[in-house]
DNA sequence: TTGAAAGCGCTAACAA
DNA sequence: TTGTTAGCGCTTTCAA
């Protein structure tokens, strides 16, 4: 193996010259860093990660615990932090973790035995209080996506109210007055913002909200399939309904396949995330795009000290059949 | 930090014999291994990653490089072999792959910088023997999942052939005789194992194959969608069609829905996978179930040396309302 | 079956 | 700006 005494030894300087190279530390002369560069080039250097953590008590990995609540999300997240990790050395270790009694105790041992240089925390996960605050309390440097609310660390968050607005306002300008909402509990961050950004879409109209429009979800098929009958049964059932996420609309979507109503004839259906399914189904669901693989790579970017540029992360209205009056 | 030596004094004795515990060597007198075990659990100690790496050469690291076929799968397989690395007292890291250029430069990297203890690989990795012997070159133990041929390493492989058999033989029970079939490239093991089986299945019922009736594919929803205008538009259409993938299933499903088609009635669909995505859309899609977090905990287990019961991981037919002629 | 000593390859602290 | 020294916490010899 190749150490960085050899490194040292053919570009002349010390060890210690050759790690601060390695580490970009300042008081380097340029001269020296080419030197030191050319050597590592040369004999195709890599430094030993067990040395540099025992010695320097960096890990060089990053952690993404997750609690899985879509495996489309949880990949592109993975995939854009991972990348980010490894184009500067760094490498992802992620691992699921249950929301029981075990939480804590996993939590702790991840932090305890892989010594993590960073966490990044993705909803639900990063919507508890108690598990931000847990992990926040062993100094454990954490950017959170999409969390909510004033918590300890970092937190990456899109304008998911004004898009939640434009696409009530995209319902509205179909002709939509009666307009259902499917709303998981307002604990989710997500949820809060989307529902807010409803309000705002009917305001905007000058549609007084009504309450009997408005249904509780859990963010699965199930429930938005419930919620769904629910509206449907009422004695003025709304033309259009808008799911906080797509799996809550997919179950709504069956469930007006199953009634025999005509989509969006009879109901415009439209959700939240732009889910593999939401392409496929029939009609093809009305949605919005969140950047999933560009915010994992971000909030790695953040943890290793960067400050990405979080303008490009948009979330895009995604119009298809399922609310297009004038479709295929 | 609790150390080591800190145990080694509480028990009475050497930081070696502390050592030989942890690490369950033998040659350690039952008395003194109980007595370091308590002062283990009374210290709350956890060895330290990078100085057992350092001294040792074991990082206690399982790597799972990945190309994304489908978010399901990787997410499950992930799922699967992270918890059973942590019950064993290692960590997985994962990290995509692109199938370019850059393939081999960060398959390189990954193991020159993290030295995991092993790795486990998946489709269409482990379906490439230019990289499975490269890797498998470097030294590195590796488990395949689903891996064709006799490459190196071990490999996990459920029997495709078999349950694609049985699903052939449903088409037949449902009354077809005439049933196409999608068939990725064949250098994918799971492809041919797939083809296999509907032949099989053919040969079973006497139905002759047909050419004619077998169009290729690419385990997406386009190439799905263009093998399914093919076979449609032949002067002998098929009445069934069977996808190697759910994907590819779902772009027929699209062609099927596009042309007026009725589903099962003018044309049965059926696909392998079991995404989320085959529950929601309409028909739901028959399909096979693979046991994909069970793989993925078999894989790591046998990375760590043990010989897991591979028995209990079995393939599953899905028969859903795409096939079923007197269906919802 | 147990222990003592010598590193693993690097970085922190300090000195020059 | 550069170099020297002393470890980081563990496992590997090897000896007892």
């Amino acid at each position: 193996v190749t150490t960085i005494l050899d490194v040292a030894h053919r570009a002349g300087v010390s060890m210690k010259t050759v790690s601060r190279v390695l580490n970009n530390e300042a008081h380097v002369s340029a001269r020296v860093r080419e030197q030191v560069e050319a050597a590592v080039a040369a004999l195709g250097y890599r430094p030993n990660r067990a040395a540099r953590q025992l010695a320097g008590q960096k890990s060089f990995i990053i952690a993404y615990p997750f609690n899985n609540p879509s495996a489309t999300y949880i990949t592109n997240v993975l995939m854009g932090a991972a990348v980010a990790c490894r184009d500067r050395g760094y490498h992802l270790a992620s691992e699921p973790v249950d929301l029981d009694g075990t939480m804590f105790e996993v939590l702790d041992r991840l932090i305890d035995t892989l010594n993590p240089d960073g966490m990044i925390l993705t909803p639900p996960l990063c919507d508890m209080p108690e598990v931000v605050g847990h992990v926040a309390s062993l100094g454990m440097p954490l950017v959170r996506i999409a969390g909510g609310g004033d918590l300890h660390g970092r937190a990456i968050r899109l304008d998911e109210r004004s898009i939640s607005l434009e696409m009530t306002r995209h319902l509205v300008e179909q002709g939509h007055r009666r307009i259902g909402f499917i709303r998981p509990h307002p604990g989710h961050a997500s949820s809060q913002s989307r529902y807010d950004g409803y309000l705002d879409g009917l305001a905007e109209a000058g549609i007084a909200p009504d309450a009997q429009l408005v249904r509780p979800g859990l963010f699965d098929i199930a429930s938005g399939a419930q919620a769904a009958h629910a509206l449907l049964d009422l004695p003025a059932p709304p033309s259009a309904i808008f799911a906080a996420n797509d799996e809550m609309a997919l179950g709504a979507l069956q469930v007006a396949h199953a009634r025999g109503l005509a989509i969006p004839g009879d109901v415009a259906i439209a959700g939240f995330d732009d889910s593999p399914a939401s392409q496929v189904v029939y009609p093809a669901l009305t949605t919005i795009r969140q950047p999933t693989v560009g915010l994992g790579a971000a909030a790695a970017a953040m943890l290793l000290g960067e400050t990405p540029d979080l303008s490009a992360l948009r979330l895009e209205l995604v119009i298809r059949a399922s609310t297009l009056r004038d479709q295929v």
